[in-house]
DNA sequence: CGGAATCCCGCTTGATACTG
DNA sequence: CAGTATCAAGCGGGATTCCG
């Protein structure tokens, strides 16, 4: 099983599984700029239902890149937050942003 | 169609469309340090087949991320190589990267 | 309001085998 | 050596429905 250390053990790979699913960056940005509710979130993210974003967040609380907390009062309240390695993410995540931009710019020229 | 027009042009959007490949990461990493042929690469990948290189190696070449070189003689030679926009990408390959390693160490603690 | 369970569907991955 | 074609299998996203 050591036959394949090299990638399993590769900081890239963790990357990848972490921020695989298809809102992870985006939830992982709304959060860097606020502390949000779950429905709050949901409102920025238009096009995803209650399910999906549920599991997306719960992957992510998993992984430790989000806290969930938790308010016990009827209605129910959550509040969503960046953990600290989750902050740490912040810089890559600006560094993206920019990159997307510039890719954006670069294909809608052609 | 244009309910959605805030999230498709995000630039969050693009990127995870682009990096959405498994290996997607890991062969920018690798192209970012060195032009390599086809074989080379995917010795460095040992888990990966001919098959599933060959299908995300297209899907970064269209997608404008690298460059692909074709000398015509026999036996054939490939090389890939990061495009200019494959290039401005390192910064933020590199930041995730350390992040990467951040949280391995984080983790294997606990 | 927030979350979980189910089912369904499509896409990607990966194995295998075949071309030039 | 590099690439394609085909096909099976697995996984993840999304819709729906039901709990607290």
């Amino acid at each position: 099983m050591e036959k394949n250390m090299s990638i399993q053990g590769c900081p890239f790979f963790t990357v990848q599984k972490l921020l695989a699913g298809k809102w992870a960056l985006l939830i992982m940005y709304f959060l860097g700029e606020e502390t949000l509710r779950f429905n709050e979130l949901q409102r920025k993210l238009d096009n995803l239902t209650h399910a999906t974003l549920a599991k997306q967040l719960k992957a992510l609380e998993l992984s430790g890149l989000i806290i969930r907390k938790e308010y016990a009062q009827i209605p129910p309240k959550v509040e969503y937050s960046l953990s600290e390695l989750g902050q740490k993410l912040q810089p890559s995540l600006n560094s993206l942003f920019e990159w997307g931009g510039e890719y954006l710019k670069y294909t809608s020229g052609k």
